[in-house]
DNA sequence: ATCAAGGTGTTGCATAAACGACAAATGGAA
DNA sequence: TTCCATTTGTCGTTTATGCAACACCTTGAT
């Protein structure tokens, strides 16, 4: 289970039921969508599935965090402090991301979606929280990272909702003293 | 051994392993390609290239007998007979499949690549005698084959060296007379 | 001529994946 | 509702793949 990460026989297999699934997606909405369609679909066994994931929920919530967070490893993270332009980054990555997804998705799970994606935002939140401020008690670094990850995905909201006729980097900047403000006042 | 042929894992690395064969043949000659090459291009072990290959030869057999066999399957060789039309038939098969690897792969092998086309030819030439010819004798059959495989396949050689100002089934036209006689005289 | 570096086949053991079977759950159609 | 077909998780066994180590060859540089 440890070792097994690097193991090219886990990589391959996992690659396969993850690429048959975002091909499913672009065909036939979530609910539609068997394990047993999958795995026909990537040619393994239907055991070897439940070896991966424990069920067709788990390979959704560790598909759409993969997909996400590749799309924002393109921020540096390890070097980058939480300010103003690293939020805007972020902002930017998420409304990206979704629009990949609508494009290639069908509706029908969105709430598992915006928990994913907040859940991911506030794992980064606090990674960068923790660097910055390490004297800190850790409760208030976490509820500082929950409240920043239900702001900024709001905003996002927001924004595809009612907002999209300004440019996204445009849009949170208006929300920026008041994340800030949150940040400087931990 | 007998029913692993089926296996799914068996196809994909095999599948795997050939498909690196073919795209480093694009980029090294065949003496410069290593089979730690190939399994590294392939993500998988060392240890089980040794499982599906004698070695590096008989990876080339292998591939070359498959590529060309893909090509010689558009040509229904359950149904046809060996007659005229389908002489002409595997005669442009046989064309279309040095012109595509040619163009894919670079020089150095060309013996290699000529005993394996040859053979595939004889193995395709024998069977369907043996269909038209079943109350004959079979070393007869055996013999008709291979001179049959050396004659067409030598005609391509010359071909390509001499002739490519003609389509390639106007040129074996002019030896058909030949060829169908000794088929006829078995 | 010697040495170092890298490739070749091979082996024994660890583990992922295939397979077939199963009871249970789900979901339409009559 | 009942019935029937399909899917779901799970299991035990078999097989393919990964991995590390090995002795043996090349090959090129010193």
């Amino acid at each position: 289970m440890t070792q097994s990460k690097r193991d090219p026989r886990v990589l391959r297999t996992r690659k396969l039921i993850m690429d048959s699934f975002i091909e499913l997606s672009g065909k036939k909405e979530f609910k539609d969508i068997t394990v047993k369609d999958i795995t026909t679909e990537a040619k393994i066994n239907r055991a070897t599935f439940y070896y991966h994931f424990e069920d067709i929920y788990d390979l959704l919530d560790k598909v759409l965090s993969e997909v996400l967070l590749i799309n924002l490893n393109a921020i540096d993270f390890e070097k980058s402090e939480l300010n103003e332009a690293s939020i805007i980054d972020i902002f930017v990555a998420i409304t990206d991301f979704q629009r990949a997804l609508s494009s290639r998705c069908h509706r029908g799970y969105d709430e598992t979606i915006a928990r994913i994606i907040r859940e991911q935002l506030e794992i980064i939140f606090y990674g960068m929280l923790r660097k910055q401020h390490t004297t800190k008690e850790d409760e208030s670094l976490k509820i500082t990272a929950v409240i920043l990850s239900w702001g900024v995905y709001g905003a996002s909201v927001e924004w595809r909702r009612n907002r999209k006729e300004l440019p996204p980097e445009e849009f949170i900047k208006s929300a920026i003293p008041f994340l800030m403000s949150g940040i400087e006042h931990v």
